[in-house]
RNA sequence: GGGAGCUUAGCUCAGCUGGUUCAGAGCACCUGCCUUACAAGCAGGGGGUCACUGGUUCGAACCCAGUAGUUCCCA
């Protein structure tokens, strides 16, 4: 059979991912024997942080599967019964940005749908659209129980979504309340602090001045030179906010206002009197050190506004527009009020200066509008006490954070965590459980038919209280059972994935209690390693934290690794608005999903962004390459009953060492995830080691042109180890490895890598392994001789000539170095005779080893200088190991084997400057 | 304004308890090779005041302090 000289993937992809599929490699059931059972298998489960519904695969999504995947092949290949769940979650505003977006363009807007309607059509985007994600991760690989696929949005776990409110209602962690909370105009909802996006912008600082009155609005004066009228400055950027002015403030300290004490002034326009107050919160040093307050529209303001008992007056409604209370431009939108407005002011006289600053700008991370801060009845969840045993369990260590650095943020982020506002004032989500009558009485409840159940007992509880005398005949509670009805808000998407590592497994759990969990649930649960990227550690790595301890009294998982940011080259986030973001399925189509992952991998360290570039793929791609042209070599050895040669004896036994060796660091990088590390002693191990050296020795060669035949050891010991290194870099690169696996050898319909066991260390010999060293350090030396000598072809013999005078020389791998450096004839030490009849000898000293090797027709001079530069440098050298040795606190205080090893530092030092000293006299 | 991190070769990064694992890797680069597995390759090679300034120590890329630049988080 022909093999092609390159490696195609994309016949081995399409082959593989169906036939892992139909053999149900990916497939995880949870084990039927309890902990403890020799029959136990031992769970290793990752949930995927799930995509939105809305989402196509970019970088970041490839960066973060990919490690998923691999540490999810590792852990079926030790064994263990591996289980990716995977799924994507709703995603509440921009899945409803989305199918407003598509009905607006078929003449549709949503106002004029029910919300019945609305929702059907949102279903339909979702059908089409929703599982395409999850079709391109295929593609690249990923090994996810895809009959375990679940959506946020999914009857029974919307249930739970639903049974968490209540419960936590009914703990009294739910609340709702008038809150300063975000307000997206575009999306016409509240959203959270952390979906709130600070960017700096160039803005304006208005000095507006408002006229000064005292306590009963009678005019106020100081002294005759200034004309009667005082006045005082405030400083803004947002002055189209004046109109709802309740005050101004200033520093109780600030002694130029301190004269102000039970003064008013006037706001502007709508001529309305507000008192002067005194707080510490102005900042004296910033503008005129006069601070408007506008409760509505600040949350600084709204803070002051409590405090001071301010009045609220909103004046810009919900879609950013001013509303009737403004009284003027009703009806107009912010910004352009903000140019109308100040342009009016100035005509009035009121604007004393404008200055260009630099100031941060809330925007929605969503729709991008600018956030409005708004005051508005919103449900919240109290995070202080729920909050505690996420904190503790991260600082304890019984949940990882990779890498660690992320503790502190994390850490930072608990102790001031803020109460979550839950509810979204869209449709596609969970509805909110909370029932109202016609005058706004709430009960929170599961079905209409419950809440009237429990409007029906509260009345009667408080008719009791008002006829026993206790309570007051105001609060009678009246409602029909029509008039009741369903809040119209959803709650917040995070507010069902935070249920994920759970529901995914037994969405009833809420329902039932965490002692009646299923099996699945008991026997996955927690799992163990979250892969996901920094931005949502908080969104939702916390708050699956806080759940998993709520519900499962029990951390979700215990590894959180997080991943960096893809970003370009010149280190800019990659955005579809840039357009600096490569197609992944592109990529995959030029260099293979083998070659991508590698890729991706290469250049990622855990926790730091990576400056991701297409060369990585082409470096992945090429190594493909490389191990199918291994495989290629060997697949082409034509075997036959002949005596091993003792150079493929001793690689073989070489070989295993180095592989057992490079296994275990391979292995302890997988344990601290250090995926590019662990990548990276894979590819070395795989290129150099096995490729240019082992394969190279074991190569049988041409005599007259033509290839000869390989032994039958030598041919099966290269074979176990093709396969033992496949098994190793399968994670990395799934499809050629199984390409491979199956070329190599006829094997089974069930005998696949995926499903291969591990690779296991067997024996490192360190010592035998640093006798190899140095003789590839011969080799490396005779070749680097023959390089510098243009004349020396590899393909010219040589001879090499060896002696030492301290230690005893090791002739284990003389057949090695004459394979892999082409020396003449048997390798021998030194015979002064032979030595004599060359006019020049180079020369190199390895440890206490000196080497020669006879040049013919050469000039002596340039080798002169040679040696004497290396003699200078190793006179210094042995200074500076002697300086050391001299110094008797050294010796008093370093360790004994690091003393030892200075020691043979000098001692080798010492043989190399009498052994160049000799030589360059012999020139 | 408050907090955290980062700065090592042209690029991307390792460097773990201070000492031969101490100045490393991959890529890129230079030189020579289309040598019968692979030019998506082979062989060899040159690159660094470890941001800066002090301090601690027998000894500092590593510990401490300060400075500069930079990134992120919070307000």
């Amino acid at each position: 059979m022909e093999i092609a000289k390159t490696y195609n993937p994309k016949a081995a992809e399409d082959k593989w991912y169906p036939y892992w599929m139909q053999h149900d490699f990916f497939k995880s059931t949870a084990c039927e024997f309890p902990k403890g059972h020799p029959n136990y298998v031992e769970p290793y489960t990752i949930v995927i942080p799930p995509p939105n519904v809305t989402g196509v695969l970019h970088m970041g999504h490839m960066l973060n599967n990919t490690i998923q995947d691999v540490l999810i092949r590792r852990a079926r290949m030790l064994g263990k019964n591996a289980c990716w769940v995977p799924g994507t979650d709703h995603a509440s505003i921009a899945t409803e940005a989305k199918v407003v977006a598509l009905l607006k363009e078929k003449g549709i807007n949503k106002t004029d749908l029910t919300r019945e309607k609305f929702l059907e059509h949102a279903w339909e985007w979702k059908e089409k659209y929703g599982g395409i994600i999850l079709e391109q991760l295929k593609k690249l690989g990923a090994s996810c129980d895809w009959d375990r696929t679940r959506f946020t949005m999914e009857e029974d776990l919307s249930q739970a979504v639903i049974d968490v409110f209540i419960d936590l209602h009914n703990k009294g962690h739910i609340y709702r309340g008038v809150r300063m909370v975000n307000w997206d105009p575009a999306g016409l909802t509240a959203v959270s602090d952390e979906e709130v996006i600070h960017k700096e912008v160039n803005s304006k600082l208005y000095y507006v001045k408002y006229k000064l009155v005292n306590e009963d609005n009678s005019p106020l004066s100081f002294g005759e030179g200034q004309g009667g009228e005082a006045w005082i400055t405030i400083a803004t950027t947002r002055p189209e906010t004046i109109l709802g002015d309740t005050a101004v403030c200033v520093n109780p300290t600030d002694e130029r206002y301190t004269h102000l004490k039970g003064k008013r002034c006037i706001i502007p326009m709508v001529n309305r009197s507000v008192p002067i107050i005194f707080d510490e919160y102005v900042d004296a040093a910033f503008g005129t050190g006069a601070l408007k307050v506008t409760p509505a529209h600040d949350i600084n303001d709204y803070n002051l506004g409590q405090k001071h008992n301010l009045n609220i007056i909103d004046t810009i409604a919900a879609d950013g527009r001013m509303s009737e209370q403004a009284k003027f431009y009703v009806g107009e939108d912010r910004f352009i009020v903000r140019k109308k407005i100040t342009k009016d002011l100035e005509e009035m006289g009121h604007i004393v200066k404008v200055e260009d600053i630099k100031n941060k700008v809330g925007t929605s991370e969503r729709t991008g509008a600018v956030i409005e801060p708004k005051l508005s009845m919103q449900w919240f969840l109290k995070m202080s006490e729920v909050a505690k045993p996420a904190l503790d369990n991260v600082l304890n260590e019984n949940i990882k954070l990779i890498p660690e650095k992320f503790i502190n943020t994390y850490k930072h982020w608990m102790e001031n965590v803020h109460d979550w506002c839950i509810s979204r004032q869209l449709w596609w989500g969970q509805r909110i459980p909370a029932w109202y009558n016609a005058k706004g009485f709430c009960e929170v409840a599961k079905t209409k038919e419950e809440a009237i159940e429990k409007f029906k007992r509260k009345a009667e509880a408080i008719e009791a209280g008002i006829k026993s005398g206790e309570l007051n005949p105001n609060s009678r509670i009246t409602f029909t059972e029509e008039e009741i009805y369903q809040d119209s808000d959803v709650l917040d998407t995070w507010f069902s994935s935070w249920l994920w590592p759970i529901t995914v497994f037994d969405p009833h759990v809420i329902k039932n209690g965490k002692d009646k969990a299923n099996k699945d649930l008991q026997y996955y649960y927690p799992t163990n390693d979250l892969v996901t990227a920094p931005e949502i550690l908080f969104f939702w790595v916390a708050r699956m934290i806080i759940a998993g301890y709520e519900y499962m009294g029990d951390k979700p998982f215990t590894n959180v690794y997080l991943t960096g940011i893809v970003r370009d080259k010149q280190g800019r986030k990659m955005s579809k608005s840039l357009g600096n973001s490569p197609d992944p399925l592109e990529l995959i189509e030029k260099y293979g999903a083998d070659g991508v992952r590698v890729g991706m991998l290469l250049c990622s360290p855990a926790g730091n962004d990576l400056m991701f570039d297409e060369s990585y793929c082409e470096q992945g791609r090429n190594f493909a390459n490389k191990v199918w042209n291994a495989f290629r070599l060997i697949k082409g050895f034509e075997v036959a009953d002949i005596p091993q040669p003792q150079v493929c004896k001793v690689a073989i036994e070489w070989f295993e060492h180095k592989l057992s060796e490079q296994l275990e660091v391979i292995n302890d990088h997988y344990s601290k995830y250090r995926m590019s590390d662990a990548l990276m002693a894979t590819y070395k191990l795989v290129w150099d080691d096995f490729c240019a050296w082992y394969l190279e020795m074991i190569k049988p060669e041409f005599i007259d042109g033509k290839a000869q035949p390989i032994d039958k050891v030598t041919y099966e010991a290269t074979i176990t180890y093709l396969e033992s290194l496949l098994k190793i870099m399968h994670p990395w690169m799934p499809f050629i490895t199984e390409e491979i696996w199956h070329l190599l050898k006829e094997r089974n319909e069930k005998d696949c890598i995926i499903v291969a066991e591990w690779t296991k260390k067997t024996i490192v010999n360190k010592e035998l392994l640093g006798l190899f060293n140095i003789t590839q350090e011969v080799v490396i030396n005779i070749r680097n001789i023959r390089a510098k000598h243009n004349h020396l072809s590899p393909k010219t013999k040589v001879t090499l000539y060896v002696e030492s005078e301290y230690s005893t020389y090791s002739d284990k791998y003389d057949s090695v170095i004459a394979k892999m450096a082409n020396l003449a004839g048997p390798y021998t030490t030194l015979d002064k005779q032979v030595m004599g009849s060359a006019n020049v000898v180079e020369f190199f000293v390895i440890e206490s080893f000196k080497y020669y090797v006879p040049i013919f027709g050469l000039n002596p001079e340039k080798i002169k200088k040679e040696l004497t530069q290396e003699l200078e440098y190793n006179k210094g050298f042995l200074k500076s190991v002697q300086v050391k040795l001299a110094n008797e606190r050294f010796v008093a205080n370093a360790k004994p084997e690091l003393i030892e090893l200075e020691r043979k530092k000098q001692t080798d030092a010492e043989a190399k400057i009498k052994a160049l000293e000799e030589q360059l006299k012999a020139l």
